[in-house]
DNA sequence: GTTATACGGTCCC
DNA sequence: CTCCGACGCATTCGG
DNA sequence: CCGAATGCGTCGGAGGGGACCGTATAAC
C-alpha cells in the first residue's frame, strides 16, 4: 500500500466519531493490505514500532522536532514555536508548514517532474524508522533522515509521518479497537478469543497477521503462555472506601500490602534462559542480576511468576522509598547499584509451572502452588494475605497502612471464579489507597505561578500550570508541582481567559523559581490539589531548613478553586510542607 | 582537548 | 501514576 | 409499550514527579 493511501484512511479515522465507525474503516483498511504490510501498518497505527517487548526506540519528541522542522523549513525557531502553540500538535504543524512554502514545492516539481515516482510506500516509510533508532546518531543526522522522506511527502502525509515520530497518532485508535475490527473482519471472529491472543502474545500485530492468514483456528493456537515472552500483567481496579468492595467481591477476600515498587513478571524456560518484565512488557533481564541469578539458583522448572520489585533494607527489614529503586533502572555501574540498593521481590502470582498455565485457576489455589514452588530465600518471598469476609478489615488495614507509611492495600476476590484476567483492569483485584478516600487524603492550596500551552485536545488553552507555596519568612513563592490533572476543559477555558490578564512578562521578583513555564503571572489563584506524598525533589525549589527540597507526586486539581482565600495568607506555607512531610511519604530512606 | 552543565527523551510509578 | 469526556450498552423513566 | 433519559464501565488521551541516558554546548 502506498504511505498516501494509508495516511487517507488515517485521515478518514480522524475525521469520525464512534467507535463503530472506525472500525468500519479500520476493516476496509485491512482488505487492502498486503499481508507484508498488515504490521507496519498496525504499528503505526498506534505511534509504535514493534510489539512493546520488542520495539524501535526512535529518541524524538516534539521539542526535537520543531528545530528539525526549522532547519527543513529556514523558518525561524520563534515563529515555529509559536504556530506550535497555535496547533499543539507537531503533524498538524508540519502539514500547514507545508501548504505555506507550497508554492516553492510546486515550482520544484514543475521542473524536475518526477512527482510519480516519489510516491513512497508504507514499507518504505516504515523501514526509514529503523534508521532514526540506530543508536550514536548526531541530531543533524537524523534530520538529514527526516528530511530525506519528508520531502517526498504531500501536506497529508507529513501531518501522520510527524506525527508517527513522535508516537502520537491522536485518531482515537489502539489496540482495543483493533481487537474489536478483527473480530468484525472475519464472521467467525471471537472477540474474546482475539483479546485473549493478544494479552498472551503482548502483540496485537502478530494476532492479526495470524487471523488473517490462518484465521480463528490460528488464533487459538496463540492462546496461551509463551515462557519467555512477557504476558500482559492483571491490573486491579480502584476503590474509595471500604464498602465500595462489596460492589464487587461477594464473599471472602484477601488483604495484602500494595507495595510501591515495579511491577515484575519472571520467566523461567524449561531450558534454564530467565528474563525478566516491566509492566508494560519492557525487559528488566539486564537491570537485576540479583533476581536473575536467584531465579537461575532456585528453579529446575518451567515457571512464570507475577509479583512487584521493592529497594529493601534487609538490616531493618523495611521496604524503602519508590526512589531509591528508581535507581536500578539504569544501563552503567549496575553491579554496583545492585549492592547500594538491594532489593527484596514480593510474588503474589503463578502463571505457569512446569508445562502447565495455571491461569484459570482461583487465587488461593495459585496461591498454593507458588508457596511449593518457592524455596526458602531472601530475595523472593511470597506476600502474605490476611483473609476476611468483612469490609470493615478493609478501612483498619487502609488505616494501618497509611500510619506505617505505606502505599495502600490490595483486596483480592477468594472465590473460585476469580481467575487470573491477563492484561485486565479485573474486578478479581482491588486496589485502596489513603490518597483515593477524601477524609484520609492530605491537601494544599497551591497559587498559580505560571503555565505552559496545552497540546492535542488542550491546544489553545493552558495545558499545565506551575504551582507555588508561600514562604513567610523570606516572603517568596516557591515552586512546588506542574499540575496539569483534574481539570474539566471549562476550568481550562476559564483560567485561561483569567490567567491572560494577570500575565506578566518577566518573572516576579519574589518567585524562586528553576523551571521554566511558557508564561508568568501574579500571584492571584489559589487551586486546591491534592496528592499521594511528598517525595524529595531536583528541581522544585520548597525547601527546609537543611536545603533539601520537597515535591508533590500525583499532584491534582481537586476541583476547589479557593475563591475563598486570597494571596499570600491564604496559601500553604513553607512551614506547613516541611510540617507534612515529614509523616507524608511511603516507605523509607 | 577535557570536563561540566543543559536539555530533551524514555521509562517507572 | 490521575483525571476527564466520549462512547456503547443496559436499565429505568415517562408519555 | 416504546422511545428518551439516565447510569455505569471502558477506553483514549490529556496531564504529573523522578532517575537515568545521549547529544550538544558551555566552561575550563
Amino acid at each position: 500500500m502506498l504511505f498516501s493511501k494509508y495516511c487517507e484512511y488515517l485521515e478518514e479515522l480522524q475525521n469520525e466519531s464512534g467507535r463503530l465507525n472506525m472500525i468500519e474503516t479500520l476493516n476496509r483498511m485491512l482488505s487492502e493490505l498486503e499481508l507484508s504490510d498488515i504490521k507496519p501498518a498496525i504499528y503505526l497505527s498506534l505511534g509504535s514500532f514493534g510489539p512493546d517487548y520488542d520495539k524501535l526506540v526512535l529518541g524524538i519528541k516534539d521539542k526535537f522536532l520543531l528545530t528539525a522542522l526549522s532547519k527543513l523549513t529556514g523558518i525561524p525557531g520563534s515563529e515555529i514555536k509559536s504556530l506550535y502553540e497555535k496547533y499543539g500538535d507537531v503533524g498538524d504543524l508540519a502539514e500547514n508548514l507545508s501548504t505555506k512554502i507550497g508554492v516553492q514545492t510546486r515550482v520544484d516539481d514543475f521542473f524536475s517532474d518526477e512527482t510519480v515516482n516519489r510516491e513512497l510506500s508504507l514499507s518504505k516509510v516504515y523501514e526509514s524508522f529503523s534508521k532514526l533508532a540506530k543508536e550514536g546518531l548526531s541530531n543533524n543526522a537524523k534530520i538529514e533522515i527526516i528530511g530525506d522522506i519528508d520531502s517526498n511527502l504531500s501536506a497529508l502525509e507529513k501531518k501522520y509521518y510527524y506525527r508517527a515520530l513522535v508516537g502520537k497518532l491522536r485518531l482515537g485508535v489502539k489496540e482495543s479497537t483493533w481487537i474489536a475490527a478483527l473480530a468484525k473482519y472475519n464472521d467467525e471472529g471471537d472477540k474474546e478469543e482475539i483479546e485473549y491472543a493478544y494479552h498472551m502474545t503482548s502483540d496485537i500485530a502478530l494476532v492479526a497477521e495470524t487471523a488473517i492468514s490462518n484465521g480463528m483456528e490460528g488464533v487459538r493456537a496463540l492462546c496461551h503462555v509463551h515462557v519467555g515472552t512477557p504476558i500482559h500483567s492483571m491490573v486491579a481496579q480502584r476503590i474509595s472506601s471500604g464498602e465500595e468492595l462489596r460492589k464487587w467481591i461477594q464473599g471472602e477476600f484477601a488483604i495484602e500490602n500494595k507495595y510501591d515498587g515495579y511491577r515484575i513478571q519472571i520467566h523461567r524456560t524449561s531450558n534454564g534462559i530467565v528474563t525478566l518484565w516491566s509492566r508494560n512488557q519492557e525487559s528488566y533481564t539486564n537491570q537485576f542480576p540479583d533476581i536473575l541469578e536467584a531465579v537461575e539458583k532456585l528453579f529446575n522448572k518451567s515457571v512464570v511468576l507475577d509479583g512487584e520489585v521493592v529497594a529493601y533494607d534487609y538490616e531493618n527489614d523495611k521496604v524503602q522509598n519508590f526512589n531509591i529503586l528508581t535507581q536500578r533502572s539504569r544501563k552503567y555501574g549496575i553491579e554496583e547499584t545492585v549492592k547500594q540498593v538491594p532489593v527484596r521481590v514480593f510474588l503474589f502470582d503463578i502463571l505457569h509451572i512446569d508445562g502447565k498455565d495455571m491461569i484459570k485457576h482461583p487465587y488461593l489455589t495459585r496461591r498454593e502452588v507458588l508457596k511449593k514452588v518457592i524455596p526458602e530465600n531472601d530475595i523472593m518471598v511470597v506476600s502474605d494475605i490476611f483473609r476476611s469476609s468483612d469490609p470493615e478489615d478493609a478501612d483498619l488495614q487502609l488505616l494501618n497502612a497509611k500510619e506505617t507509611n505505606q502505599e495502600g492495600i490490595m483486596i483480592k476476590d477468594l472465590s473460585e471464579e476469580a481467575i487470573y484476567e491477563p492484561g485486565k483492569r479485573s474486578f478479581f483485584w482491588l486496589k485502596y489507597k489513603a490518597d483515593y478516600s477524601n477524609n484520609l487524603s492530605d491537601t494544599f492550596d497551591l497559587v498559580i505561578m505560571g503555565a505552559k500551552h496545552g497540546k492535542g485536545k488542550r491546544a489553545g488553552v493552558f495545558g499545565t500550570f506551575l504551582m507555588g507555596i508561600y514562604d513567610r519568612v523570606q516572603e517568596t513563592y516557591h515552586t512546588f508541582c506542574y499540575l496539569g490533572s483534574g481539570f474539566s476543559e471549562k476550568d481550562l477555558e476559564e483560567l485561561t481567559a483569567e490567567l491572560n490578564d494577570i500575565r506578566v512578562e518577566e518573572k516576579p521578583a519574589d518567585y524562586d523559581s528553576v523551571v521554566v513555564p511558557d508564561a508568568w503571572f501574579f500571584p492571584h489563584i489559589i487551586l486546591e490539589v491534592s496528592a499521594a506524598e511528598i517525595s524529595d525533589s531536583p528541581v522544585h525549589t520548597v525547601r527546609d531548613s537543611d536545603g533539601k527540597a520537597y515535591a508533590l507526586r500525583f499532584p491534582r486539581y481537586t476541583g476547589k478553586r479557593r475563591t475563598d482565600k486570597s494571596v499570600p495568607d491564604g496559601v500553604t506555607t513553607l512551614d506547613e510542607v516541611v510540617e507534612i512531610s515529614k509523616h507524608f511519604r511511603i516507605g523509607s530512606n
